[in-house]
DNA sequence: CTTGACCTTCCCATCATGGGAAGGTCTATC
DNA sequence: GATAGACCTTCCCATGATGGGAAGGTCAAG
């Protein structure tokens, strides 16, 4: 399987593998004698994994760990929950930190007129000395 | 006042001052015949409007507009209310799609064992091919 | 044998931020 | 006045994950 029909299955975009064989993420594929990436299903189910850890918001250090912990048979659980869990953490953090710009923005929105007149706390309190 | 002082009452560093006039986003700082750049108390409070826009999560190109608003005494708050809700628009639909993450990762986290055993959902959700 | 789709590597850009080098300036102290 | 140290200047490089694109090689179908 060439680059490309790695990509399609995998959802990740033959950009990205390359990207991701370049820092070591994923092993280096096998080469064609023509230099060609060649890929089988072990490859792909790798990619897939990787995928999916991204799309769940791993970082690709974080992922490097959990590809280390997928492959290792003699894994202990608690170390995949324990950074499960860790980027919950993280991701919550985001979350409430959001959630308090919102909550910022709505109370200044609410006391903003939104019509054609020039008072805006908005401003104003982006303003404040 | 120096570009240190100035960074040091707006809390923007000292980098980013001269990255934001480099960009466009403030105007270019009045010079010493040395050619230091010299900022006054007006100078300082863009430079606190934009920190703080930053710290809302706005990004460079809104703060643009929020500070030619800001800067514009015709301004229509209407204007600035619909940047501000788009923002929380923004805000939100990322926020829901953290929670996603977040619930699918804590369903998994329960259902794995956390011990010493090798068996996690976590990874065999992650490797499903 | 040509055409077009695919592959290769390499470089560049993003966005906001920091690091650091090389060199000039200012101020306080001797 | 000289010197030290803190500050300033510009310029280049790096980040993280991703895409764009150029220049050139390969493959398969017609």
């Amino acid at each position: 399987m060439n680059i490309g029909q790695a990509a399609e299955a995998s959802g990740v975009s033959a950009k990205m593998i390359r990207y991701y064989e370049g820092i070591g993420l994923i092993p280096a594929a096998a080469r064609t004698t023509s230099g060609y990436r060649s890929y089988g299903e072990r490859e792909v189910n790798i990619l897939r994994f990787v995928r999916r850890a991204r799309d769940l918001g791993f970082s690709v250090p974080t992922i490097r760990e959990l590809l280390a912990l997928w492959q290792d048979q003699a894994r202990a659980s608690g170390d995949v929950k324990a950074l499960a869990l860790a980027h919950v953490g993280e991701l919550n953090r985001k979350i409430a930190e959001m959630g308090e710009m919102v909550r910022t923005l709505e109370h200044l929105a609410e006391a903003c007129h939104g019509d054609d007149r020039p008072d805006c706390p908005i401003l104003e309190e982006l303003g404040k000395t």
